[in-house]
DNA sequence: GTCAATATGTGCGCTACCGAACATAAATTG
DNA sequence: CAATTTATGTTCGGTAGCGCACATATTGAC
C-alpha cells in the first residue's frame, strides 16, 4: 500500500496515481508544540496531513483565552478549509500535540480535488467529520461538565496516537477547554484519585482507559473517528 | 437576473445556464414550523433553497432538549452535508420560521455541483460559511450570558426576514437556544424592560434593533452574512 | 546549594444558570 | 360565560464554574 505515508489515514487510502503524484512533493516536517499553522489574516502555502502530531482548529476569546472546537491527528488534514474557499476564517490552527506530518503544496492538493472524483469523495468526507466535530462541540462545551469535557479530550488525543501518554499541564489543558487552569487541577485530580490518571508536571499518563471511557459524555463516542 | 428565485442568494448568483438547468425544476414549497427536513437515519431527495423560511440545523440533547448550533435563511441551503458525502450525521434539520422555500432533487444540484466549476465554488463558501458558524457557536455558548445569546438569535433572524416581527414563544426560543424557558423569560422582560423590543403569547417586535446590537456579544458580527 | 521559574493544590466569595414549584394572565374551547 | 389550555412571571434552594489570592512542591539555572 502506500506505505511511508500509511500512517495519515487519507493518504493511505487515496488512489495509487494519485498517491504517486503527490508522492514527488511530499515534505516531511516537525510540528513544534503552539506553532501556528495558520491565523486570520494570513495565507498557507501548504496542506498539512498529519503523522504523529495533532492540530487544533482553535477560536480566540475576549479575555484572552482559547478554546479548541476541533482536533486533527492522522485521520484527518489540516487545511480543508482551503479548499473550499479562499476567504478568511477567524480562527486559527495550532499544533496540539508535538509530532510528524507531510506537507503538500497547496495547489497540489487542490488540483486533485477538483479534478479527481475520489479524491474529492475522500476530502468532502473528512470536512464532514470535521462539521460534525464542530457540532457537537457546541453541545459539550454547553451540556457537560469539565472532567467530562476534560476526559472526553484525553480520549480524543489517545486515539490520535499510539502511546498511553500525554504532555500536556494543566494550564495547556484548560487552554482547549477554555476553562481556568484551576478547573482542570480539580478535575484532573478527582480522576487521578480514582486511580484513571497519573500526572506529574506536565507529564500525564492514562492507567485505566476503560476508566476514562466510563466517565466521558456521549460525545465522545459521536465524534469519535470511524474505523 | 434570475428573477423568480432572487431572494435567495444562492440562486441568485449562480451562471446564467445553471440557473436556466435548475429552473427547470424548482418547486416552490411552504416550510411549516417544526418540519423536519432531515432527521438521522432518514434520506433527503432534495436540497431547500429558502426565501423566506429559516431551517435550524440542530442537535438533540441527553435530557430531550434541543440546541440550535446554526441557522439558514435565504443566504444559504439546507442539504449542503448531502452534496458533501452520502454518511449519516447524528442531527436535524428543522424548519425555525415558517416561509417559502424552492426545492430541488438531489440529484440535479449534486451534478452541477461535481461538473460546474463555479457551482462547486459557489457552494463550497456557503459551506465555509456554514462552518463558520458552528465554531462560533461552540465559543458563544460557551463564553456569553442567554441575554446576549438572545439578542444574537433575534438579530440572526431579522437578517433573514423582511420583517422586525417574530412569532417565537419563550418557550421556543429556550429550544433554539438550549436553555431553560424561564431563563429566556428573564432575559427577555430584561430587553423589553428597556424598550429595545415588545412581546406578547408568542409575537415579538423589535422596536430598537440599534439597542439589540448594542446588547449582543462579538460572535454576531463574526457570524455574520456578508453582502 | 541557593534562587528563580514553573506546576499544582486550596480556599473564598460571587454570579449565572439550573430544576422545580407555583402564580397569573391571556387566548381558546365548549 | 365557564373551563381549559397556553404563555409568561416569580420565587427559592442548589451547584458549577469564575476570578482572585496565596500556599506548596518540583525542576532547572547559576
Amino acid at each position: 500500500m502506500n506505505t511511508k505515508a500509511a500512517n495519515n489515514l487519507i493518504l493511505a487510502s487515496l488512489p495509487q496515481p494519485i498517491y504517486e503524484d503527490w508522492e514527488r512533493h511530499f515534505e516531511e516536517v516537525e510540528l513544534l508544540p503552539e506553532q501556528v499553522l495558520y491565523a486570520p489574516g494570513t495565507s498557507m502555502a501548504f496542506v498539512y496531513f498529519p503523522l504523529t502530531a495533532i492540530v487544533s482548529w482553535q477560536y480566540l476569546l475576549e479575555n484572552g483565552g482559547r478554546t479548541e472546537v476541533a482536533m486533527v491527528g492522522r485521520e484527518g488534514l489540516v487545511g480543508m478549509f482551503l479548499l473550499m474557499s479562499d476567504e478568511d476564517a477567524p480562527n486559527q490552527r495550532v499544533v496540539q500535540t508535538v509530532g510528524r506530518a507531510i506537507r503538500i503544496p497547496l495547489s497540489v492538493v487542490l488540483s486533485s480535488f477538483q479534478k479527481d472524483t475520489e479524491v474529492h469523495r475522500i476530502l468532502m468526507s473528512c470536512a464532514q467529520t470535521l462539521i460534525n466535530q464542530l457540532g457537537q462541540s457546541t453541545v459539550c462545551h454547553q451540556q457537560h461538565s469539565i472532567e467530562q469535557r476534560l476526559c472526553r479530550m484525553l480520549l480524543m488525543i489517545l486515539d490520535r496516537q499510539d502511546s498511553l501518554h500525554l504532555y500536556k499541564t494543566h494550564e495547556a489543558l484548560s487552554q482547549l477547554l477554555g476553562v481556568r487552569r484551576e478547573a482542570i487541577s480539580l478535575a484532573a485530580n478527582k480522576v487521578m484519585k480514582d486511580g484513571v490518571i497519573n500526572y506529574s508536571r506536565g507529564f500525564i499518563e492514562v492507567l485505566d482507559r476503560p476508566g476514562l471511557e466510563q466517565r466521558v459524555c456521549s460525545c465522545y463516542k459521536l465524534m469519535r473517528l470511524k474505523r
